[in-house]
DNA sequence: TTGAAAGCGCTAACAC
DNA sequence: GTGTTAGCGCTTTCAA
């Protein structure tokens, strides 16, 4: 028993192959009777239409790619399954592939889904490398770029949060209750505009206040909890330790709390941190992580959306800034007073 | 400035169509000087290949399909993560769906992935739709179950571990440190075996050890940190609450340990709590939980590695156990003194 | 080792 | 409304 072809159906139906491709993709081209039968026929064969064949006649592929830094971070996971229940709706199909925060692979990456034909192509972040931009140019494929409102080349779409606009408020608020000594843990910034923007952030926030911004008070780790674990242990053991430390993402900052219960150091009481996502877990830590919200799931869904209409009508892609709101639960207070 | 076909790399480089398709496939059936030529030429044209077309003629796409419950959750991003990083090494490329725990949903994106022409599909869990194993076998695609060993239709790998003596090893440990009063919140059973495995687990453990398992000890929930808070409310409210509870999934189990916090009962001293899948998070609650590790990353690059194989030679895919442990940590505890 | 030619299964003009 | 006819861009026998 071979491959059920769409002339199989055509002769067991008793009509052309046209019309059967017809009643399967353009209903109400088809006389409804026909149509019917049609479908039935597809149905009693077990018809299974070739999406290679398809692509190939109709020239799109009714698959949507997306490129995240790793697919291991929660907070990208929630955007990609937003994004592929969105396509789901509109039937069309999603293509993963992940850069692990690596340039070259990233361009290799995308590539291979270039190849494959996707219909269009989700990115994080404004930053990468010029082959990308070259690539997406030359296959004139659709594009949208999440997680950032700025830095993407003219006519690319963004859909996105302010992320420096989110920590300067983190800090402003810090500011607010008292804290002067504000330290951060930053995650790594090549190819990562978003890391960047965040530091950049604090920065503004603090200049602001004309308040000083050691050297020594800024660094930049991977994104994870050993990491935050480690770092606050050394900013803890300076002469003259944070009495508040933010944190580019949420993982770094669950290290950092778990770092400082085992330190003995009381938060928010002796010291406050703050985080970068709002994970499901970030309300459920104890005590609970105040973090910026990061619309993960909005953004993938508007990405959908967006790469959706860009392929059908060339209806001109417009650039969204989400919010991304400051979560206040209670890791932050007051700094102890001054001894 | 149209598309670049290999038509278009044969004339610039002056040979066939067929010798530059060999360069690119078949590196070896051409000359050297050759193939660096045409190489070469593709590159400086900027030549990418139509995977439509490609897939069309040779009858296979490059590309694999899985489907999870679930990507919200980050036990099966993680396995998302291994597999796709592992078929990228491969040179393949992974089309993802996510069912939402929905047969009927995991039915038709199965359909949707097959006519996009997978070469292979990854499924979580045995119980699937009558529907899913037809248009498998139909398509004569090769398939591999992940999460557990059992229930698969003959033929079928399985690259998974014990669910059920998962949870009977758990119940064994509560026992042997002095519990009788064992409740357990389980995920929804239908269409789900491994929530059916685990229940089954603990009902095992419990029936070897001749202990009864009351009714109201067991319940079904969702799969979230709320249900988790919820229920163990209900729990510690009954005439005669258990002394340990154990939770389908990790989820479940922080939502109870919120839960028990909130009410001022001390974990562990007051109510030992267990979870099921050991996420990231796991390690570093407060208490850290009790928790069954599941291997999701090492189901994902296995799945991956069988399916690539089964797509190319018939290399007889062989099923694979493995290893669940569970990581005894600090929700567990003896009971305290019966009053 | 290379080229010529025949499709792969489907869609999209274009006729009828 | 439906059938006919060309391809879509590539791989792959088969010959040379």
């Amino acid at each position: 028993m071979k491959k059920i072809t769409i002339h199989d159906v055509a002769c067991a139906a008793g009509v052309s192959a046209a019309t059967v491709s017809r009643s399967l993709n353009l209903p109400d081209q088809v006389k409804p009777a026909v149509r019917a039968h049609v479908i039935a026929t597809a149905e009693r064969l077990g018809y299974l239409a070739d999406g290679a064949a398809r692509a190939l006649a109709s020239r799109r592929s009714g698959a949507v790619g997306a490129i995240v830094p790793t697919l291991d971070n929660p907070i990208f996971a929630t955007c990609i399954a937003a994004l592929q229940q969105r396509l789901d709706e509109h039937g069309r199909v999603l293509l993963i592939a992940s850069s692990g925060y690596d340039p070259a692979r990233e361009a290799r990456d995308l590539r291979g889904l270039l190849e494959r034909g996707v219909d269009g192509v989700m990115l994080v972040g404004a930053d990468h490398a010029a082959a990308v931009w070259h690539l997406l140019a030359s296959a004139r494929v659709p594009v949208v770029v999440t997680w950032t409102t700025t830095g993407a080349p003219p006519g690319v779409p963004c859909i996105g949060f302010d992320n420096q606009a989110a920590t300067r408020r983190l800090v402003s608020y810090l500011l607010d209750i008292g804290h002067r000594r504000i330290a951060m843990i930053a995650g790594p910034s090549p190819g990562n505009d978003r890391a960047t923007a965040r530091v950049a952030g604090v920065r503004e926030g603090l200049a602001r206040a004309g308040i000083d911004w050691p050297e020594e008070y800024r660094v930049e780790r991977p994104y994870s909890v050993a990491a935050g674990r480690a770092t606050l242990i050394e900013f803890m053991s300076m002469p003259r330790p944070p009495t508040a430390i933010i944190c580019g993402n949420d993982h770094l900052a669950f290290g950092a709390l778990a770092a400082a219960a085992g330190m003995g150091i009381r938060v928010p009481a002796e010291l406050s941190l703050t985080g970068f996502d709002d994970l499901d877990f970030a309300a459920h830590a104890t005590p609970a992580l105040t973090t910026v919200h990061v619309p993960a799931a909005a953004m993938g869904r508007q990405a959908a959306d967006c790469l959706v209409a860009a392929a059908s009508a060339r209806a001109g892609p417009a650039s969204v800034e989400l919010e991304a709101p400051v979560m206040l639960r209670d890791t932050t207070a007051p700094p102890p007073p001054i001894r």
